[in-house]
DNA sequence: ATTATTTTTTAGTTGCAACTAAATATATAT
DNA sequence: ATATATATTTAGTTGCAACTAAAAAATAAT
């Protein structure tokens, strides 16, 4: 059984490896709000469990069984979040706190029974895919809005949880996953983009448009 | 902000409240399942908190500030265990186990949410008293269905939940808080009670009929 | 290439909440 | 009333996961 700290670093790290080809202490200490030299020391332990390879200044990469443990508290995580919208009408842009605590209380028990209820779903309301039971992730490609050229049309795929206050914004701009956005313009020296969807017209700040991740439209 | 540690300290005292007049050292060891001398330690520091009031070998009572603390923390748990059987399906001899866990992780937010959805519910599934947001519970008196003497119809209260085996076997017997149950004979010496509820006729032994509260019909 | 800066690690502390073992107080039995 | 048993407290440890401050390694800049 691993310690609810544990559990918490290899989501972290999970998450910091799928942008990054290793997960740096630094970059580990940031999202978790500690500091350095107390992530050095829980990286060794991890290494320890065989859940990581971890080489000094060299930053960690997950083994096979850490990558496994990782993406079975982040289905906690992303369910939980799910349930928490769908259910229980929590706000998108606070389901990811509430999952936060709640996600290492859940039982294997209650886990299943909210994903049934739930009916196996695959993104939770950010768009971000739920791991299955057994490990897999479908991973659909996808560019930053930021990318796009003027005139392509797109459609949200996922957008970054963190920024609560982000969320509520693109809450108010109807943004969510599955929203078909047409690139009118793209503005120079990293301008903001002038976009068009659900029939509205207005403009996203660069930024902004970094955190969201599209698709090509069909 | 309390530990959550803290939190389940002053909720087992609160439940071992409900029965004695002091919450002894060693009842309290003994329901958290830690050592003696570990809940001395804690008591001082509850104590100092004013949460309750600590005498050297007398035990020890709640104090106002105390009391409305444990009760929130109660109606975390309540509420959530009738959440959990009621839009999950939880067993309910399962409920207590993972409220448990989870009445930690809730927000007031959270909680809220839920007492709305369940419609603002009076009593948990083993019938015990759900605390209003204002600290005030509503207690209807009652006697252990071992009391009862032949002849008389009583209904169901309140159940004990510690017991997982007792609550499947309870279960079984259909013996819910809100069942109707006539007290057809009662053996003596400490013997069991022939029992009939939902036009069946069954026995049931003088330590599961201890743990069972009920009341007078109407 | 050397120096300066940033990142990471080592070493040593701290707070929390558990533990054991031994001492002390209270309750029970003869 | 005294002895015995039980309950509680004190004293000292342990494990975990954080911390700070200082040393060491890796990167970047001159």
């Amino acid at each position: 059984m691993l310690s609810q700290s544990m559990e918490n670093y290899l989501k972290v790290i999970y998450e910091v490896l799928e942008r990054e080809d290793r997960a740096a202490t630094s970059a580990i200490a940031d999202q978790m709000g500690v500091a350095s030299a107390s992530v050095t020391a829980m990286l060794k332990k991890l290494a320890g469990l065989q859940l990581l390879t971890y080489e000094r200044y060299q930053g960690v990469r997950l083994t096979p069984a850490g990558e496994k443990t990782a993406l079975e508290i982040v289905r906690h995580h992303r369910l939980l979040e799910l349930y928490l919208a769908e259910a229980l009408d929590v706000p998108w842009d606070r389901v990811h706190e509430e999952a936060e605590r709640l996600e290492h209380a859940l039982s294997d028990d209650l886990e299943e029974r909210i994903a049934t209820a739930l009916g196996d779903p695959k993104v939770d309301p950010h768009g971000s895919p739920i791991p299955t039971r057994d490990g897999f992730v479908d991973r659909v490609d996808a560019r930053r809005l930021s990318s796009v050229e003027a005139g392509e049309t797109v459609t949200v795929v996922e957008v970054a949880d963190r920024d609560p206050d982000l969320l509520r914004y693109l809450g108010k701009l109807e943004m969510f996953p599955g929203t078909v956005v047409r690139v009118l313009a793209v503005e120079p020296f990293q301008g903001p983009l002038v976009l068009s969807s659900n029939g509205r017209e207005f403009i996203l700040g660069r930024p902004a448009a970094d955190e969201i991740q599209v698709s090509v439209s069909a």
